[in-house]
RNA sequence: GGGCGCUUAGCUCAGCUGGAAGAGCGCUUGGUUUGCAACCAAGCGGCCGGGGGUUCAAAUCCCCCAGCGUCCA
């Protein structure tokens, strides 16, 4: 069955009554009795346009978002719920999302789960969010955003232990007073509509709030899970009750401003200030259309009324739309032709996206994003793309670093910023230059690429454009524009085609996703107490006693040599990988036994010793760790900290850890990074990193419960990936790093030694490795470059210091040589054959030349350039060389006497089974070789009889 | 994480159905010019990213590595 029909006291006391929508057939509730529809069809227009539904606001733009969002929270908190400060847009404590897409994904999945405890309960937020899906509808439907804040309150009921705050009855009760009440929207515009949501194997009966035509707010109460006996169906998945019982909302804080200013469409109600520059910067005006200002605004409005009932999404079709569209206009009294309507919805779609868009790069970068070319950093990259496109095809004259110092100006509220405005700019500059950069290279790409088609064409092929946008970032349209000015004026982009595109790239997406599962390191895991660790109570504990719970055939291939079985012990001092750490290895005995550990590894919440044999379960066991190995790594997990400390606060905020490993010979440390680093970067970390581990005296070590975790470091706190479970373990060096971290760290820095930073590289744009050594390996790694230098200073005969002078210098002495031996080979060959010898002969006033000499092909083609390339001497040269198998070279003066008597392919071909080979060429210019060199003499003397010589 | 592309003279790039390494700009010298710009002529300048393989022969085809770019998750 499913859900049963939402009926609650509020709507009945508020004279609402529940009705079936004639558009849509879905259920609502309405007070209103002509009302037939649910409010969102494509017959409900938008009741605001140009009067405002929600009263008390005369703001717009920043101050306007700042008074609704205050409103709303503040009503919330008046009605028992916690004010909880917004979470970044960038979803760090997650690994299946890189934004934060709704104020519930905060919440997830630990607190959703069950797992960990919300940080209030009921909460209240106003949650920055993106969301990428629709950005090609953003400024066109006149709603769509790709950057808003979802206001909500949530809350978290566990009624199997008592704990019940509220379910639907008062969260429709505190919706509809806020609307009702607060903001004096007059209940006739309000219906309830119910529409039961699922997602990601959970459901729950759902209420969509709408006012005025749009909707304003969702309220979700998610009490189901999936399950194959649950009693409750929904889009044909069986679902039961579950024992976490949430309320998600979400209200959208830019609808609310924008139904409480009336604008035209969303943009010009929070940002006014943006929209009216760039209509100002691009000349849009009236007078642009031939129209006077009542009559365009007229028709603004008429349009963003449109707006409203059309479902302008991604992917709908623009010219069936458009046909709609203006057909609709008419009957309203606006006749227009689809060329005029082009040329006001254009450009004006643009100048409405591009502030979304800046507030979406300001909400990404001032998290400390850094732009890239893969994961998050991309669509950082994508939206900041789009904006340059759209600014030069409005042909507006401003950089995107000054477009962002505008909008964080007139629309942002900096102190919200982790990164500097100053590192915001940086970053956007060398985005821009990027930009600039695709498109002088994307010119020259369409230039070679289109070549060969004939100038009159009508179509570019598809894969060439598929290339062109999916190889160098050139869009189809883009290249089409490209194409037209270097003068095939007549192609043109078939319609539908970048719906095609995105087809082809949905599929290769879907091939491609095919799941690689980790292999299983034990054949069972066995239903065992979580395994003891000690290496956090004590980190230098190197042996202890143990008992044997386990001893297990290890299954998987990928154990190191030797290792036969898990051993898994009450309790261990072994470090299991984790964390970018490389396991333990030591030894482990009984009585009876005595088994080497290979490798220590955690499955669940075991920790699993790869030993060279088996245990009995119930042996007694001493356990003895290799320590030296033990204490490299924990030198290398500590310094990488302290490293990326040290790069944090010279690079700046931006600096996140996107990947670590720690093995005994080096470690290595992903920082985000919007700059290759040179040399001179890294000595400066190297230099701070040591003065850390020189000053700072001991590191702290505690296990916080994750909410206050979150709550007394923030979300930086999560570098190394998102850990599960509710405790966190954090460890701090000073101010320096404070990090969740399950790795094994010395408590006193300064037993590390010395910290270097052999190189970097960029493990992808925007992402730069570090490569460390630390403590017993710092000195090693020293030790084996003085051996290099001391190697190569030893094949030079120079002292170490004057390596690279010298090295250079032979360097050069050799190219030089190397020119020379080329002359003086050439110089041979011209005083052979100058002088009359047995080498040279004349055959009908055509100079020939056969002889036999030494070099490689590459050789043999300098002389024959210099027997045959002078026009004067026509000339037939026929060379051979012993060198390789043999090789022989047949050639003609190009153009002469020479080349119209003698084909030098014939001439190679005929003679070249001398030396058991073969050959080709073209007619004056041939060249083979075989492997019998000894015939040389014999292909030559075969070459003299047949020339006649 | 996956796909695609690029790396050739100081710079920007052709050449890549295997067969004599190119163009434009820059540089040097000479010519022309009162001088400059422009123009003309000649010249200098190449481990064709690195390593392996296939082949008589690789800038060109195949594999690996490095650097860079790009589209998509």
């Amino acid at each position: 069955m499913g859900l049963p029909p939402i009926d609650l006291k509020v709507f009945h006391d508020n004279g609402y009554t529940r009705r079936q929508c004639r558009v849509t057939d879905l259920w609502f509730w309405t007070c209103d009795d002509n009302r037939d529809t649910c409010g969102d069809t494509e017959e409900d227009e938008y009741t605001f346009i140009g009067a405002p539904i929600i009263s008390g606001f005369d703001d717009l733009g920043r101050d306007l978002k700042d008074g609704m969002r205050e409103a709303f929270i503040s009503f919330l908190e008046n009605r028992g719920h916690t004010r909880v400060e917004p979470y970044p847009v960038l979803a760090r404590w997650r690994d299946d999302i890189h934004l934060t897409i709704a104020s519930i994904a905060d919440f997830q999945p630990h607190v959703t789960s069950g797992a960990v405890d919300p940080p209030a309960n009921p909460l209240a937020i106003s949650q920055p969010c993106i969301r990428l899906n629709d950005v090609d509808a953003v400024g066109r439907s006149g709603r769509h955003l790709t950057t808003f804040e979802m206001m909500a309150h949530h809350v978290f009921n566990r009624p199997d232990e008592g704990k019940m705050f509220y379910w639907m009855e008062e969260c429709v009760k505190h919706c509809h007073d806020l609307l009702c009440e607060t903001f004096g929207i007059d209940p006739k515009e309000v219906t309830y509509v119910e529409n039961p949501w699922s997602g990601g194997g959970n459901a729950g009966p759902a209420v969509e709030v709408i006012v005025g035509g749009l909707e304003l707010a969702t309220l979700v109460f998610m009490n189901l899970e999936e399950s194959e006996t649950g009693d409750v169906e929904i889009k044909g998945i069986k679902y039961s009750e579950m024992p976490l019982q949430i309320i998600d909302t979400g209200y959208g804080l830019e609808r609310f401003c924008w139904a409480a200013a009336g604008t035209p469409t969303i943009y010009e109600a929070i940002y006014p200030e943006s929209v009216a520059w760039l209509k100002q910067q691009v000349g849009f005006s009236a007078e642009m259309f031939d129209m006077s200002q009542s009559e365009l605004d007229s028709l603004l409005g008429e349009m963003s009324r449109l707006f409203g009932i059309m479902n302008i999404e991604a992917g709908s079709d623009g010219d069936r739309m458009r046909e709609l569209f203006l057909t609709k206009l008419s009957e309203r009294g606006h006749s227009i032709d689809s060329d005029l309507f082009a040329s006001i919805t254009e450009p004006l779609s643009k100048i409405y996206a591009i502030p979304d868009h800046m507030h979406a790069l300001a909400n990404m970068l001032g998290d400390g994003l850094v732009p890239s070319n893969s994961k998050a950093g991309y669509l950082a990259r994508m939206i900041a793309r789009r904006v340059l496109r759209m600014r030069d095809e409005l042909q507006l004259d401003v950089s995107l670093s000054d477009l962002a110092t505008h909008h964080l100006e007139v629309n942002y509220s900096a102190e919200r910023m982790k990164q500097t405005q100053d590192g915001l700019l940086t970053i956007l500059r060398g985005e821009e230059e990027r930009y600039d950069e695709m498109l002088r290279k994307g010119n020259q790409v369409v230039k070679t690429a289109i070549k060969d088609i004939a100038k009159d064409a009508s179509e570019l092929p598809d894969d060439i454009l598929f290339t062109i946008n999916d190889s160098h970032g050139i869009a189809p349209d883009l290249a089409i524009n490209i194409a037209n000015d270097l003068g095939w004026s007549m192609l043109t982009l078939r319609t539908g085609f970048n719906a095609e595109m995105a087809e082809r790239h949905a599929a290769m997406a879907k091939s491609a996703a095919k799941a690689v599962s980790a292999k299983p390191l034990l054949a069972e895991v066995p239903d065992l107490p979580a395994t003891v660790p000690l290496y956090y109570e004590d980190v230098s504990q190197q042996n202890f006693e143990a008992s044997v719970l386990a001893s297990i055939q290890l299954i998987d291939d990928e154990v190191p040599e030797g290792a036969t079985h898990g051993i898994i012990l009450d309790r261990s001092c072994f470090y299991p990988e984790g964390g970018g750490q490389e396991g333990d290895f030591g030894n482990l005995s009984c009585d009876s036994a005595s088994h080497s550990i290979m490798d220590t590894r955690k499955v669940g919440e075991l920790i699993v010793h790869l030993s060279t044999g088996p245990f009995e379960v119930g042996d007694l066991v001493h356990g003895e760790i290799d320590w030296a190995r033990r204490r490299q790594l924990m030198d290398h997990h500590t310094a990488v900290h302290i490293v990326g400390g040290a790069a944090r606060r010279l690079l700046g905020p931006h600096i996140y850890q996107a990947g670590a490993n720690k093995s005994v010979e080096s470690a290595r440390l992903d920082i985000t990074h919007h700059k290759r680093l040179t040399r001179s970067d890294l000595d400066a970390i190297e230099a701070l990193a040591n003065e850390v581990v020189q000053n700072v005296s001991r590191t702290e070590k505690m296990t916080l419960d994750r909410k206050d975790a979150d709550r007394k470091f923030g979300f930086d706190l999560y570098q190394g990936g998102a850990p599960k479970g509710s405790d966190i373990r954090i460890l701090r060096i000073a101010d320096h790093d404070i990090q969740a971290c399950g790795g094994t760290h010395h408590d006193e820095p300064g037993r590390i030694g010395q910290i270097r930073i052999v190189r970097s590289n960029a493990v992808q744009d925007g992402v730069e490795r570090l490569h460390i050594v630390a403590g017993q390996a710092a000195m090693e790694y020293a030790r084996g470059q003085e051996a290099i230098l001391r190697d190569a200073s030893g094949v030079f005969q120079v002292p170490v210091d004057e390596l690279p002078s010298a090295a250079s210098r032979f360097f050069n002495e050799w190219k030089e040589q190397r020119k020379r031996i080329e002359s003086l080979e050439a110089e041979i060959v011209r005083l052979r054959t100058s002088g009359g010898g047995d080498d040279m002969a004349e055959v009908d006033g055509v100079r020939v030349v056969i002889m036999e000499v030494d070099g490689d092909l590459k050789q043999m083609t300098k002389m024959l350039k210099e027997l045959t390339l002078d026009n004067s001497k026509p000339t037939l040269a026929i060379l051979g060389s012993r060198e390789g198998g043999g090789k022989l070279m047949v050639a003609t003066t190009e153009n002469s006497p020479a080349s119209e008597k003698f084909n030098a392919v014939d001439i190679l071909r005929s003679i070249s089974s001398h030396i058991s080979g073969g050959g080709g060429g073209r007619p004056t210019f041939a060249q083979g070789g075989g492997s019998n060199p000894d015939g040389l003499p014999a292909a030559l003397d075969a070459a003299k009889e047949l020339i006649g010589v």
